[in-house]
DNA sequence: GCTTTTGTGTGGCGCGGTTCACAGAATCGC
DNA sequence: GCGATTCTGTGAACCGCGCCACACAAAAGC
């Protein structure tokens, strides 16, 4: 039984103490190793969590095989909404990027705490909305933005909460591409491009935004 | 002030009885001309709308102007949860394809009726849950599929309330091409491909689906 | 009716990005 | 240490699809 120990950085920060109370008391811990899987895609769903401590990374699997990275989450964030909302096949895989910490609640519990407490759906229903608002995002960037743009995209939002003047990112060349739906050629050349503009500084297995300004204005594409 | 003049189809159908008497009795009715505007991508959205009768065409506007069609609501659909769960700007267009009627319920009016009836709230995540399944799907179509496969789905999708034996689709081949994010030559030069092989029949303005099992197979795309 | 507008059919060119094919570098394993 | 993996860089060929440029057909306007 574990007292106050969630973080509050993310959606945490703002949650609500109600929300937060119930994170705390109907929540069970689970630890996760390096690379651990929590569940996959079409695993039936039933809970929702919150990361305590260390970054989880989400991912679906096209129709021939291809993967597609979705989100890397960190502390005080929180996932599992779709099934909390609507029991069922879980949308995405789970795992973990690092040694992570984690509180899980069961959907009844959380189904029974709000008929106690009203107030919890107003912020459960703001991250639904949080969530769907982000999903709208991702399917109009996947669908019309060029390449470049999404992967200087994808890096800015990835290295996000890094708030160092260099911010750095420990992804394979390869996992970068699975999360802009590219290859891993594309996305070698186009780094190589920046390199040579002093933008980022790439190394194996990571690379450091250099010149973040830059990244930004390529982020932004300015048609025409 | 109208009585239960809801259709029993779509989500509707299903619906609690709570929240049928909800959208009755706290719902004012609207009614839209064909091809006329009920909300645009930006607007100030606070309200939830099920449509009584009629169809409702949503879309949403890539950075460079580009349309994309997203999905053709009909009666007994509810849409504009997103607004409901976070008030904000509106994250798609919606118009109407035909003269339609709708119930419309304020936000705050949709959030008291919870307090007095939790049971409300699981009717309405629910929906929230089925709305984020679809843009998880929608999602990593898009991405990874080639065009005349999502055609084919498009296709498909739009004509299944037609149960008749074939099929009939009443959109020109540029809308339909918004809705794949395509152009209108790429879908013509795949619909003129399919008429050859008498698997649709296409007119100005519409078509029909003459072998809908042969568009189901399209539709599956089974790599190798 | 004739013109204008709006939708459809097709061909050609080009670009972005995938696929294939290697070669070199960093890291791991024992 | 030294071979076996696993990453990264790069070039060549290919190709789907967007973009441009028409010709034609069907409707709409007057």
């Amino acid at each position: 039984m574990s007292t106050s120990n969630l973080p509050k950085t993310g959606f945490l920060a703002e949650a609500s103490a109600a929300l937060l109370s119930m994170l705390d008391e109907l929540a069970t811990e689970i630890t996760l190793d390096k690379g651990e899987t929590l569940f996959e895609l079409g695993d039936e769903g039933d809970a929702l969590f919150a990361i305590v401590e260390g970054a989880v990374e989400f991912s679906t699997y096209s129709i021939d095989g291809r993967r597609l990275g979705l989100e890397i989450m960190r502390a005080g964030e929180l996932f599992g909404e779709i099934a909390l909302f609507d029991p069922g096949e879980r949308t995405a895989n789970a795992s973990a990027l690092e040694p992570t910490r984690l509180r899980k609640v069961k959907n009844g519990d959380v189904l029974a705490a709000i008929k106690d407490q009203p107030d919890l759906v107003i912020d459960i229903i703001a991250l639904a909305g949080q969530r769907m608002r982000w999903m709208n995002r991702q399917l109009s960037e996947q669908v019309f933005l060029p390449m470049p743009v999404r992967l200087a995209r994808k890096i800015l939002h990835l290295t996000r909460d890094d708030t160092s003047s260099e911010p750095m990112l420990s992804l394979s060349q390869s996992e970068l591409a699975e999360f802009i739906g590219a290859t891993r050629e594309a996305v070698s050349k186009t780094i190589s491009q920046w390199k040579k503009q002093d933008v980022i500084h790439s190394t194996r297995g990571g690379l450091k935004v250099l010149d973040k300004r830059a990244m930004e204005i390529i982020a932004e594409f300015e048609e025409i």
